[in-house]
DNA sequence: ATATATACGGAGGCATCCTCCGTTTAGCAA
DNA sequence: TTGCTAAACGGAGGATGCCTCCGTATATAT
């Protein structure tokens, strides 16, 4: 988890706290901005700090990626936490991803962050995508358990669609789309007769 | 459609030709080993060309990119064409689904080029994505017709949750997972008690 | 106050982007 | 064939970005 700092259990100077701050400020703009492919040097220039810096804060892209979408994958944890006892879990799951549309909404990037590329460090991915793993499949088991939805499809699976389908943005009206491609899918996961009434 | 050459209605030079279609083949072979952010330059030094001539024929990345791509759609739409009689209906939606998974698995980035984002130039959208639209209309409107499918959802938003799923690439044994996504939702799409036998 | 581990900043080497313009050549007409 | 010219070529070069390296500055412990 973030940079290469302080290998030691120490803790770090004053000075490199904040700077670091700053970076993730600053990157959450530009990022936003500009999409995934923004430069790193604009950056460190709006932090107003050197690029040294960033590249001792941050080695490369994807750290300071993760870095940044870090907190916002932790929104998805905590809302999934907070449905894990809703009556129907059909209707917690389908909630669950609507919700999730609108976070990943605002953040521009977020879903390239989120998809594994071959030159991605794996890093990434087993850290966030671990947290937001367990989430759904929380939020699956339940319905699972229940005879609700059915059983050939993992938790993973379903995350990979779940971000697949998200990637339909930067389209007019996106988001009255992909709520309704996310329903057909959930459907698909239903067990035929035990159709969801949330 | 591809380049700036030649805005009059004469016909090109031979030499302009030549080097056109050495570029694209170039193209096709670079983006395909190091994805969509590989260099141009890389291209022209392949295609044994200035790179002021791929600049000329090809104004930006995407220009590149829509003309490399473009012939692959067409093979989509050619395999919609022949599953138009398929008896069927349900089934077919499925086949062409399946083959053209394997289409995109061997031309890397060809995900990237059918995604739309901001940046892109919506000529490519009209271009391309028109044809391989009126494809997957087709196949779904003999569905809906024979009141196998539903019909509320169009067939753009079915072009785009197809791509979308596929874009769980770049994973050990991806394609297996994309098919059963595919499946899961395909189920979604088909009307209660009104199941694909093939 | 001093020492020193720690962090900072940015110059610099390399790659790529894209433009601009002098040079070359294909195609045509005599 | 020869000569002409519009069309196309090629690559130098300025701008920008990537990332590393190392001399300088400073926060903190003593």
């Amino acid at each position: 988890m973030g940079g290469e700092v302080q290998k030691t259990g120490k803790k770090p100077r004053a000075d490199s706290i904040r700077n670091r701050e700053r970076l993730l400020e600053a990157a959450r703009d530009v990022f936003s901005a500009g999409g995934p492919g923004a430069s790193l040097e604009a950056v460190a220039r709006r932090a107003e700090v050197g690029i040294g810096t960033l590249y001792r804060h941050f080695p490369t892209r994807e750290a300071l990626f993760q870095a940044v979408y870090s907190r916002e994958v932790d929104e998805m944890v905590t809302l999934a936490g907070e449905l894990a006892n809703y009556p129907d879990p059909v209707a917690a799951l389908r909630k669950w991803m609507h919700a999730s549309i609108r976070m990943v909404a605002t953040k521009r990037g977020m879903l390239t962050a989120l998809t594994p590329t071959l030159d991605s460090s794996s890093a990434f991915y087993a850290d966030v995508s671990a947290r937001l793993l367990s989430s759904i499949d929380t939020l699956m088991q339940r319905g699972v358990a229940e005879g609700r939805l059915r059983d050939d499809i993992t938790s993973e699976e379903l995350m990979r669609a779940f971000l697949g389908i998200c990637y339909t943005r930067e389209q007019e009206g996106w988001q009255k789309t992909v709520i309704r491609l996310l329903d057909v899918f959930i459907d698909g996961l239903v067990v035929p007769g035990q159709h969801s009434r949330g």
